[in-house]
DNA sequence: GTTGGTATCGATACCGGTATCGGTAACAAC
DNA sequence: GTTGTTACCGATACCGGTATCGATACCAAC
């Protein structure tokens, strides 16, 4: 059984293609017994609409392009989660790519992907190179750079400073007294928003006049395995720790492993801190500090955005910039 | 800058529409020049491909649509990012869809997806009601139903039996000397799989003419949280336990976080098993038990198979099903 | 009876590509 | 000079819908 057209369909109810595509999307000027007519033969050939035809020839499609960077790290599901959520309803749909924190890798999906002439496009932060930013520009459609806040974004741009988030986190602690901090992170080099956590950390902890007193990374991304394995190389090498700074709250869990398992009073000796608020970080037996990042705020919120965007109500759009503060917790 | 079409970089090489096309698409009828003059125009209008206008045409779309019940959980994103692996480089793009575990929203999300014509589909589990099964089976395109393998596959089925792997638990655990069990679930109404493990579990038990002390159960979806909340309130109501099963790893980590906390000695004194093998529960500082489901092989391993229905060619496939057995770690 | 309005429907021209077939030019072979 | 062959290119007809304009019928009003 081949797919049934709407030619069929209109064929079957006796009507031309014009009226039974009138029909079936409810317009008005169709008569009662022709609407039910059509319906009916619709229903009776299980007649599913093309959308590629559709969206060819209405010149505007229904697609929403996202590109995340990964999928291992529970953050991004949920970004994607808030995104699918914020869309429900308005007949949008995301689409969705991984782009390995591969910067090639991204404007080949973004290319691909504008290909299909979304309606709008959400990337993950807003450090991407030139051409791809040219690309993002050229494509005439809203785009919204989410998560990160540092930088120039090119459209619309819904997230929160990394970098000032490391920085009111090493306040926090210094302010609690913490003073021998040590950084613990992994493939910095690629997650530019951990590296700007870092930095703003650092520059904080410079205006004390301070530094971090051990360093250690990993190339492969952040898991709690690899942040336990890296947190009992550090305590084993360095004394007098009063605290951990960690890439985020996967590799803080793994700290906070290693203290269990060492049998350092934590958060009294050693106080683990991580970033992102995760559901498993709030569930430890100890105590750690992180900052509550509302990834799935920030998804319904570029959601919410977009859809604004592409009503064409210019009053719709109050800011093109949404600023979150994450909250700190577990400091003190 | 409207976006420019093939038409005009014919124009303005000076060719057809035609010729510009399969210069575009590396076709072997152009020469040298020309296709030098239609490459260099398509670079300067920053041409970009309508795959609307070519899917409709060619009548094959690059889209893998994919239906997963939840982001909240690690093990979908973990294999999205299979599916998404597996298809790389075959110019095949996926397209994700989220149900929430609603059967009705599946359904609703499964037909627009269909609207866009996919390539094929992957679904996750195989408990779909019976329209939604008329509806991919009408689709005439490879359906894989990803994850579960207790049922009756539509078309292609890739993944493990829940039931077995229950069953298989409980005897290792009961091989092991376990005999006084307990059962802390979420959402066991809805997520079907964990159902079956825990059906699968509850047999094996009956057959050594056992069941479950005490069980234990959350209408929320599974998180570390609500299984430490659970396992605080089952041991400290039920005594002499000497293992408890969870839904799934998540949940189990808020067990072995309930005994951290409790002082309870653990795995010696009860022991707490999972599934999924995630990264948090093998960091864990006490051994827990878990079966270690392979779900980005089950993701690569859908998008092969896939591939390998899409060429056409038969002989690539050599199963309609395929089954992952996961292995049990930490019980004894 | 003519005019005008309203409700309902159809013909036609796209949307932006690709498939298919045919045409032309250049050169070799006879 | 005629005939093939080969290399290259274009005209035309789709793919499956929607936008737009116009046609027709019917009824009310004058």
């Amino acid at each position: 059984m081949r797919k049934s057209t709407l030619e069929e369909v209109a064929a079957a109810a006796g009507v031309s293609k014009m009226t039974a595509s009138r029909a079936l999307r409810g317009a008005a000027d169709v008569s009662k017994e022709t609407r039910e007519k059509v319906l009916q033969q619709a229903e009776r050939l299980s007649y599913v609409g093309n959308r590629l035809a559709l969206s060819l020839s209405s010149q505007r499609t229904n697609l929403v392009a996202v590109v995340v960077p990964s999928m291992s790290n529970i953050v991004f599901p949920e970004m994607l989660a808030g995104i699918s959520a914020g869309l429900r309803g308005s007949g949008m749909q995301a689409v969705f790519g991984i782009s390995d924190y591969d910067m090639a890798k991204e404007r080949e999906i973004i290319r691909d992907m504008l290909s299909w002439r979304p309606a709008a496009i959400i990337v993950t932060g807003l450090d991407q190179p030139a051409e791809t930013v040219r690309m993002l520009q050229s494509a005439e459609i809203p785009v919204i750079q989410l998560m990160d806040l540092d930088g120039t974004p090119i459209d619309f741009n819904v997230g929160l400073s990394h970098g000032k988030a490391g920085e009111e986190m090493a306040r926090a602690l210094l302010a609690a007294g913490r003073r021998r901090f040590g950084y613990i992170g992994s493939a910095i080099d690629r997650d530019l928003r951990a590296g700007k956590r870092k930095a703003g950390f650092e520059k904080a902890l410079r205006e004390s006049g301070l530094s971090f007193v051990a360093e250690r990374f990993n190339a492969a991304y952040s898991s709690v395995a690899h942040g336990k394995r890296l947190s009992l190389a550090m305590l084993a090498a360095t004394r007098n720790l009063d605290c951990i700074y960690y890439s985020n709250d996967d590799m803080a869990t793994g700290g906070a492993f290693a203290c269990l398992e060492l049998g350092i009073a934590s958060p009294t000796e050693i106080l683990i801190a991580g970033f992102n608020g995760l559901d498993v970080a709030s569930a430890l037996p100890i105590r750690i500090a992180t900052s509550i990042s509302p990834r799935r705020q920030m998804g319904e919120t570029a959601a919410a955005l977009l859809l604004a965007a592409s009503s064409g109500d210019e009053s719709r759009i109050s800011e093109k910039i949404i600023a979150f503060t994450p909250e700190i917790t577990g400091v003190g």
